[in-house]
DNA sequence: AGCTTTTGTGCATACGTTTGCAAATCAGCT
DNA sequence: AGCTGATTTGCAAACGTATGCACAAAAGCT
């Protein structure tokens, strides 16, 4: 019965008539204790409510188990099922989640790196936010492995996993042209990110190859108002578009209601397709064609690279892409039968 | 220039040709310390790239500065975005935030318990999670305080910060009524939760006081699917409502996507009205009439709650209400002018 | 200058663990 | 019984910091 005051292995020692080393041995796995003793520690341990403090098991193994996450924003649904997934997928190796929210200033990447070091996490996750090269440096001083989440950096040296954005939209590019349209826009990811950047440049191949060119690109900065202004400036042009490729699906969303508050259906009068399939997409009041970000996948990935790398601090950085389908849904024309 | 392994105060202050507790004392704020001699320090410091070790610091001090959040589910968008704001709040006053993800599963709340403890939180607080005796009792027999977000535990000794549930119920009652409904039902949120039955509630009181009753009552379970199947119940029926109160926005989300299915009109065949104000509610699809509950105001209220009880040890849990009010959009019809 | 009061510093201990090492116990043999 | 080898155990030293205590240095005063 504990009064007060913290449990130490000591007084689970006293109580168990052995010496403090052999109760920690008993809560160390691969430890060598009798069978006898260890049933008089954990009874005694359970008696007094005793689990071992791991922040003094980090200061002595050198390993904390913690895991810093970075996430910028949590508007877009993509990156809370993310979280959960990731966290999910940490604690049932037995890390934790030290959670960060950075803007994407580029400074409160470095303010938080301080945290991060001072906290002794024994690696990093970024989702969806710059990281400097100083930042870069930092961890690598430190020996700190750092996995970006569905960003990437070349020729940083940095693991990373996306999905295949430029694979991806060159799906979307050979989907609508098979739909019959014409005049195909791009409302982009942000263009500082390879995300962004990726998702484009395989809309553009992807039309090439029919010796097309976009009709046009405007950068939406992942950003819904920034998305829909574009979309109207689309519509209203005197030559507007008959299909729009939206870099995410938070800005399609965003793009679709500004499309239907100007008057226009969708898909009749111009189709939209979006990038990530987060639940939302498959809701009735959008229903979007979308490229499936496949998130257990890239979640699994991430993790298996990140504890890779704690595991083996020599192991090289990996950049691992993983294959994303296009999701039909009723935003987006379909091609003819038989095609 | 660190070549590898940790720098510690010892090493900074061999550089700075001080004592270790001198270093120490330059990175504790209250400290005494010779402004010159602190110079050197923060000097050597610099150059070495060191950081107080947060671990070693927390085993000194007792007090690791580390809040455990635990979480349910994040699919709903109340939840990242009140994360978002709880984890701003906490890292403005120097407090981290360690994530936990947690089904409803009652044996889970035990085991991650296990977790907060072992990383000796300074504090937890836990979002829309059910809180068992035996969890209450370990927290204050390890006296870690707990408040509970969005959800109270009546009688249990606890603090928590929800809306004024009861009251925007009435609201909603005064609302619909004002606007002429006759067939008002709920489909609530997850009856045993307080959040749910105080927003029951509220709406059964308010709809007493003009000598009606709900129409129909169901229990959501806070899920969409369930909220659905709900919503179609009722409008198939030979005597369908003609305004329903949900439990919460994202719950609101799926009944109106469903009663679009069934080829009604919101709001002119039925009116809906939810509760949360979440960002998407504003969103064009939706335009959701619904409640708000001022998240920033209950952020802060948690945080306030939450470090009081971290100061003050012997400071009695309480239960904090906020205002929540009731935001006019376009799913629900409105009242006659002039009444 | 001599005294008292304030301020700054170093020494040493403590926090609660893990773990190498050596001593001690135990089991398995002849 | 005596020896060998394997297993279990306790001792003590770490990990990197904060802090009480005693003392040195500086500052304030008449």
């Amino acid at each position: 019965m504990s009064i007060a005051g913290r449990i130490t292995a000591q007084d689970v020692a006293k109580l168990a008539g052995v010496s403090q080393s052999a109760v920690s041995r008993v809560f160390t796995p691969g430890a060598s204790v009798a069978p006898k003793t260890a049933a008089k520690v954990r009874a005694a341990a359970k008696t007094l409510g005793y689990r071992p403090n791991s922040l003094a098991r980090a200061m002595i193994t050198g390993k904390s188990r913690i895991i810093g996450l970075v996430v910028a924003y949590l508007d877009n649904q993509f990156y809370p099922v993310a979280i959960e997934k990731l966290s999910h997928a940490l604690q049932a190796k037995g890390y934790h989640v030290l959670l960060f929210m950075a803007s994407n200033d580029p400074g409160e990447m470095d303010r938080l790196m301080d945290d991060l070091l001072a906290y002794q996490v024994d690696g990093i996750i970024t989702a969806s936010v710059a990281i400097s090269n100083d930042v870069t440096r930092r961890c690598a001083d430190a020996g700190i492995p750092l996995v970006m989440f569905n960003r990437g950096q070349p020729g940083s040296g940095l693991s990373s996993v996306t999905s295949a954005n430029a694979l991806g939209g060159r799906k979307v590019a050979e989907f609508l042209l098979a739909g019959g349209h014409q005049r195909i826009a791009h409302i982009s990811g942000w263009q500082g990110a390879s995300t962004g950047r990726d998702r484009a440049r395989g809309l553009i191949e992807g039309l090439a190859e029919a010796g097309l060119a976009p009709h046009a690109m405007i950068d939406g900065m992942f950003n819904r108002d920034k998305a829909a202004a574009a979309a109207r400036e689309l519509m209203d042009s005197p030559d507007p578009t008959d299909a729009i490729f939206v870099g995410n699906d938070h800005m399609a969303f965003a793009v679709i209601d500004s499309l239907r508050a100007m008057g226009l259906r969708v898909p009749q009068d111009v189709s939209v397709v979006g990038y990530d399939d987060v639940p939302m997409a498959a809701w009735g009041a959008y229903d979007l064609t979308t490229v499936r970000q496949p998130l257990v996948r890239m979640v699994d990935a991430t993790v298996e690279t990140l504890l890779a790398q704690i595991d083996d601090p020599a192991r090289g950085a990996q950049a691992v892409e993983i294959d994303a389908p296009l999701i039909l849904r009723g935003s987006a024309r379909l091609p003819e039968e038989g095609t």
